[in-house]
DNA sequence: AGCGTCCGGTCGATGGCGTCCACGGACGAG
DNA sequence: CTCGTCCGTGGACGCCATCGACCGGACGCT
């Protein structure tokens, strides 16, 4: 996990589909090398994965919530995650400090989709109140931003 | 936007490096059709990016915390918008219905950093108070969920 | 110092891919 | 019917992905 390695997570995180030519072009290695630092960031999972950001109105869910919840004592944290999980609708799933212990991000096409999930997490043991806002719209999501140490410099000659 | 086009959106949002060839075979259409539609969406923003995802703690962004702002009156959303958005470590910024007036998901490396970062947003014109919680967890994130009408089927005959 | 080994790089080759262009069928309007 | 538009196909050509062989510096042992 050198300064390349960073300067490549980084073009990858603004254009996930670059081709490795260009990667290489631009850390000033060969394209196999580019090929082979990558494999390794993919199998130690630094790199999860590369997905299409999609904007959601588009593929009918136009809906965002955000659900708080109490958790109540005397229930597994792991087995309250295993049911959130079994909702394809939640999007991200935290476990949090404080007074709620998760917050799930749902994403949804009409409210009464999520006036049904709100229904189904409360049916969850363990579950002892929800708390859910709605966003009302979204100023930016997913940015990515600079690491703390500055990418490597493609060591000119 | 039919059955294709989404058919497209949700393998790239599993896996946004498949190459046009390999959509086009799953999709049952030649690889410069697959361009074309990939163009088209992405041209109308419904592909909005492709973006490596990346561990956060392997680029040293191990802290994730939720701050939740309550608004003052008398302020423009947009302009407490562009101040959030100089902020980079915020990474995602949601306007709410209820009490509290902003989502804001920040990303960064320690709690003194948090500490900081706070102290700004605090000195946003707007910003009456915030409320903060970190992540002690994260279960998963950013799960890509299916559309709400079957994708194609690539028409076989 | 001399040597073996490992790691990470380059180079070369080849099969497949990206992408441009010209062409053609389906379909609706006049 | 005729035309225009949309959306697809196929061919061509240059670039890319990817594998294997080789190379050189760093390091530890004798």
């Amino acid at each position: 996990m050198d300064a390349i390695d960073r300067t490549l997570i980084e073009l990858l995180r603004d254009n996930a589909r670059l081709s490795y030519a260009e990667l290489a072009r631009q850390v000033g290695l060969s394209p196999p090398s580019v090929h082979d630092r990558l494999g390794k960031l993919e199998s130690t999972g630094v790199i999860k994965a590369y997905r299409a950001d999609v904007d959601p109105e588009a593929i009918g869910l136009g809906v965002t919530a955000m659900i708080m919840i109490v958790q109540e004592p005397g229930h597994e944290i792991e087995d309250m995650t295993i049911r959130f999980r079994q909702q394809p609708e939640i999007e991200s799933c935290y476990f949090m400090a404080g007074h709620e212990s998760f917050l799930l991000i749902a994403r949804l096409g009409t409210i009464a989709e999520l006036e049904q999930l709100i229904g189904r997490i409360n049916r969850v043991p363990g579950v002892a109140s929800t708390r859910t806002t709605i966003a009302l719209s979204t100023k930016w999501e997913q940015r990515p931003q600079p690491h703390r140490k500055p990418p490597a410099a493609a060591t000119p000659g």
